[in-house]
DNA sequence: GTACGTGCAAAGGTTTTGCATTACA
DNA sequence: TGTAATGCAAAACCTTTGCACGTAC
């Protein structure tokens, strides 16, 4: 786990627990998700809080968000680059480890300062595929 | 603008309205901008009416939705092949129309059936770097 | 005339916020 | 002890839905 303290970050046991939660995860999990899992050891779990600490999380570029999927947020504690691949049916997130070269030309940027990008795949996950006769 | 009697959808001054606010529109519009938009020449124009008719355009294929803004859905009725460029600080979106290399081997599918992908890039916009002295 | 669209209001779901209490440091 | 985090409830948003009425075809 990193050094939250230097951060200037206190670290409760609910915080804890929610660190503990993300590490290592792979699920990109929703704030729900992660409200779920932490309450089931930690029955006083404000939903509140699981929001706030993301946040705070994020603020401090220990935390990634994830926007692919409409409905709702998902979180990444995985900061190496990397893309997403969404189930369309089911809304499963895999990552997606591949370097694509996706250098813009400067007469397409229209201005913009570019910083960053990210790819996303759309799919069917093998279960569903299963599910639905391939 | 497309024939939408043969989808069998009855072309009602609402929908004519919507339409023409789409025809050609690069803006990424939200459903609420174009209510706005759509209001002034329309005032008893519904926000639900608005939400239907976008839903219903894009169960016909006529409509893109974008998923890059965390915070409301845009919507796209460019259905050609492109990508999009966000700013970090006012969330305007631009087009970007270069075709990227994104093939993924077999082996890093994990068993999805890839459907489709696209590429969003995030920056500063011309409009803001002026403001925060670039 | 009938099926579908509209408009209003209400509900649903996610995320944020205010505030008193609690606890880390 | 002082500052920041927690937890609860309420609010703020965006989006969807139910239903009575109206209208395109």
């Amino acid at each position: 786990m990193m050094k939250y303290k230097e951060l200037g970050l206190k670290l409760t046991p609910q915080r804890l627990s929610i660190l503990s939660c993300l590490e290592g995860n792979r699920d990109h999990p929703t704030a729900e998700d992660i409200y779920r899992k932490v309450s089931k050891k930690f029955p006083t779990m404000s939903l509140a809080t699981v929001y706030n600490t993301l946040e705070t999380l994020k603020r401090h570029g220990k935390l990634a968000s994830i926007t692919i999927d409409p409905d709702k947020k998902h979180f990444d504690p995985n900061l190496e680059k990397h893309h997403h691949l969404i189930c369309s049916s089911c809304k499963k997130i895999a990552d997606i480890h591949i370097d694509f070269d996706l250098a813009v030309p400067r007469e397409a940027t229209q201005g913009f300062q570019i910083t960053g990008s990210q790819v996303e795949f759309y799919g069917i996950c093998p279960e569903c595929r299963k599910k639905s006769g391939r």
